[in-house]
DNA sequence: CGGTAGGGATAGGGTTCT
DNA sequence: TAGAACCCTATCCCTACC
C-alpha cells in the first residue's frame, strides 16, 4: 500500500564513493563501519551497498544493467583489446558531442589529439594506481572513481579510461592480478 | 513494430484477481507459477501482472493514475487518519452521486447512517483479514478486492473501505505490520 | 553464521498506442 | 485527450558459495 522504496540521496551516493575509495570495492561491511561514513549509510545494509555500487558503475560505463549483459555477450569475455581502439574512438566522439565542459585534465589536450589525449588518461590511471592506499592495488572501478573525483572526469568518458587500461595492461606498463591493478616494475609477473 | 498492444480479456482479469486474493499482492511470478492461472496467464509477464493490477485498482481508486497521483500529492504522505472521516463523507457523497444500486451489503444501512454504514463496512475488513489463508496477512488492497468480491462492493466505495481500514488500524483493532494487516489479539505487537 | 556476488523480481516513473 | 498497455531501471530480494 505504501511505498517501500527508499531512493539513494547525493549525500549517501557521495559516503558510498568515498568508501570505496578507502576500502575498495566488496568491502560493503567494513564501509558500513567505518566512522567516517557510518552515520549518513546508517540506513543501508552492506548489500544495499552492494546493489547500488552495482547500478552507479554499470550505469556509468554501460548505461544500464541490461545493456551492460547484452554487451557483455555481444564480447563474451576476451577480445579485452582488440577494439579498445575502436570503444575509445566512440568515446571520444559521443564525448565530444555530449560534453558540455571539457573536464579541466583533458582540455590541456586538443579534443583530436588522440595522442595527448590518450598520455594525458595514462597519467591519470597510473596516479590512481600509485595513490591506492592498499597493497594489492585499485580495481578497475576503483580507478575509474579515482579518476572522476581528482580530475572530474565526465561519466561519458568512462568507456575512454576503460580502454586506456586495457592497453596499458596489453603494452606491459601496468600488470593486473585479480582483477586489481598495479605498476608493473620489471617485465612480467606471475601470479 | 514488436507490439500490437495485446487487450486483457475478461478471463486474464479474473485470474488476476483470483491470483492476488491467493497470494497477495507484489507476487506477480507467484501468481504466474500457480497451476491455477498459469495456463489462461500464459501470454502475460509477471511486470504485465504488475501493470494491469496498477491499472485495475489505481482506476478502481482515484479513476486514473494521473488523479492518482494528483490526490496523493495533495495529501503527500501521513496524515493517514487525521482527515479518515472526511474522505469517507467525500467518498459516501462520491458514491450516493455515481453508484446506481447500492451493493447489497450496505443497501441494509441507511445512506445517511454512517454508524450502521462503518460497522459494516469494519465487518467485512474483518471479515477479510479472517479469512485469508496466509501466515503474514493481506494487505490493503487484497482486502479492498475481498471486500468488492465477496460483498458486491462498488468500486466508487473503495475509499471508504480505505478509511476504514485506517481507522481500525488507528483505534487499535487490527495491527498494520510491513504492509499487511492482522486482527489484534491483545494490545500492541513489536515486529 | 556472516559476508559477498550475482541473478532475478518488484515498484514506480515514463512512454507509446489507441 | 485520457486511459490501457507497455518500457526502463533503481531498488530490493533470494540463493549459492565461501
Amino acid at each position: 500500500m505504501g511505498a517501500p522504496k527508499q531512493k539513494w540521496t547525493s549525500q549517501e551516493e557521495t559516503a558510498l564513493k568515498a568508501g570505496v575509495l578507502k576500502h575498495g570495492t566488496g568491502k560493503w561491511r567494513t564501509i558500513l563501519s567505518d566512522p567516517e561514513f557510518t552515520s549518513i549509510l546508517k540506513s543501508r545494509s552492506n548489500v544495499d551497498l552492494k546493489d547500488k555500487w552495482r547500478n552507479i558503475s554499470v550505469t556509468a560505463m554501460y548505461g544500464s544493467r541490461k545493456k551492460a549483459k547484452l554487451a557483455l555477450k555481444r564480447t563474451p569475455s576476451s577480445h579485452d583489446d582488440d577494439n579498445a581502439t575502436a570503444l575509445t574512438i566512440v568515446a571520444i566522439a559521443n564525448g565530444a558531442q555530449h560534453i558540455s565542459p571539457l573536464p579541466p585534465a583533458l582540455s590541456c589536450a586538443p579534443p583530436r589529439d588522440f595522442e595527448g589525449l590518450f598520455s594525458s588518461v595514462d597519467k591519470m590511471i597510473l596516479e590512481a594506481i600509485a595513490n591506492f592506499n592498499r597493497h594489492l592495488g585499485p580495481d578497475g572501478k576503483s580507478i575509474l572513481l579515482y579518476v572522476e573525483e581528482r580530475h572530474n572526469m565526465q561519466p561519458d568518458m568512462k568507456r575512454l579510461v576503460t580502454s586506456r587500461l586495457k592497453h596499458l595492461v596489453n603494452v606491459g606498463t601496468i600488470v593486473k592480478i585479480k582483477h586489481r591493478y598495479r605498476i608493473c616494475r620489471n617485465g612480467a609477473e606471475q601470479s
